[in-house]
DNA sequence: TATTGTTATACTCTATAACTATA
DNA sequence: TATAGTTATAGAGTATAACAATA
C-alpha cells in the first residue's frame, strides 16, 4: 500500500470535502422545499426502493433504530407513509408509501437532479462520463 | 442551456448523492474522534485559513450568526479558541486558535486525509489526477 | 440609525437505555 | 431467551427574534 504522492491527495481531500459541503448545503435546501430534513428524505427514497423494514432503513442510514421510529412517526403524521403489521411475524413492521409520499418521493428527486445538474453545467460531455466512471469507482457502485 | 442527456444526469445524480454521504459518515466519524462536531471543526479550520470575524465564519458556513456565537462558545470552554476585543473596532471580535486547537485541528487534517485516502485509494495514479481537475471545475476552485 | 455580536426561546435532531410484544 | 420495534429521557444542534454595545 504505497499509495499516491502526498500534495495531490492533499488537494483531492480539500476539494471532495469542498464537494461534499457543496452536496450538502444544496440537498438540505431541496429537501427544505417538500419541509423534509436529509434523512427524512432518504427514508422516502429507500422505502420506494424497496426497503421495508425499519432495521434495514437503519442500517442504510447509519443512525440508532430508535431515531428510525422517530423518523417514521414524522413521515406518517405527513401522510407520507404507512407502517403495516407483517402477517407472518407480527414483531416486524412492513413500510409503504402513500400516494403522498410517492408524489413527493418524486419531487424531491427532480428538485435534487435540476440542483445538481447546475453544478455539472460546468462539465463538458465528455467529462461528465469520466466523472461518471469515477465516481463509480469510488462509491463502490457498477451502475447508479 | 441544453445540457448533457438526461440518462447521464440521473445516473451521476445518484452518484453524487452516494458519494456526498459516504463523504458526510466518514467526516463525522473523523471529527468525533475530537468530540467535535462538523461545524465545529469547520470553524477551527477556517479560523486557522485566517477567517477572524464570527460574521465572516456565518457565511462560509452558511448559517445563522447566533449559531456562530454559540460554536464559539463551546470551542472556548473546549479551550481551543480564543475570542478578543478587536482595537480598531469594539463591536468586532477577533478569533484565534490556541495551541491546543491548533494541535487539534492539525490532528483532524491529518485524520480526514486518511480515511479520505482509503477511498481514493480505488482509484489509479492517472484517475486521481484527471479526478482532481474535475472536481476544481465543479467547486469552482483553482487549486484546493 | 446601522452594524456586530450575544442572549432567550422554542423546536428539532440524536444517543442511550428501558420497555413491550412476539417469536 | 432472543429479536423487532417503540417509548422515555436527556442532551446537542438549529432557527427566530429580541437585545446590548459600539459606530
Amino acid at each position: 500500500m504505497k499509495g499516491p504522492p502526498l500534495p495531490l491527495v492533499e488537494e483531492l481531500s480539500r476539494l471532495g470535502y469542498a464537494l461534499m459541503r457543496l452536496l450538502l448545503a444544496r440537498a438540505k435546501e431541496v429537501f427544505a422545499q417538500e419541509g423534509l430534513s436529509l434523512l427524512q428524505a432518504e427514508v422516502l427514497r429507500l422505502v420506494k426502493e424497496g426497503v421495508s423494514a425499519p432495521s434495514r432503513l437503519a442500517e442504510h442510514l447509519e443512525v440508532q433504530p430508535s431515531q428510525v421510529s422517530h423518523l417514521l412517526v414524522s413521515l406518517e403524521e405527513a401522510g407520507l407513509l404507512g407502517r403495516h403489521p407483517d402477517p407472518e411475524d407480527r414483531r416486524r413492521v412492513l413500510l409503504r408509501l402513500t400516494e403522498k409520499g410517492e408524489a413527493v418521493e418524486r419531487r424531491l428527486q427532480e428538485a435534487w437532479l435540476r440542483a445538481y445538474g447546475q453544478h455539472l453545467a460546468r462539465l463538458e460531455a465528455g467529462e461528465l462520463l469520466l466523472f461518471r466512471d469515477l465516481l463509480r469507482k469510488l462509491t463502490g457502485v457498477e451502475r447508479g
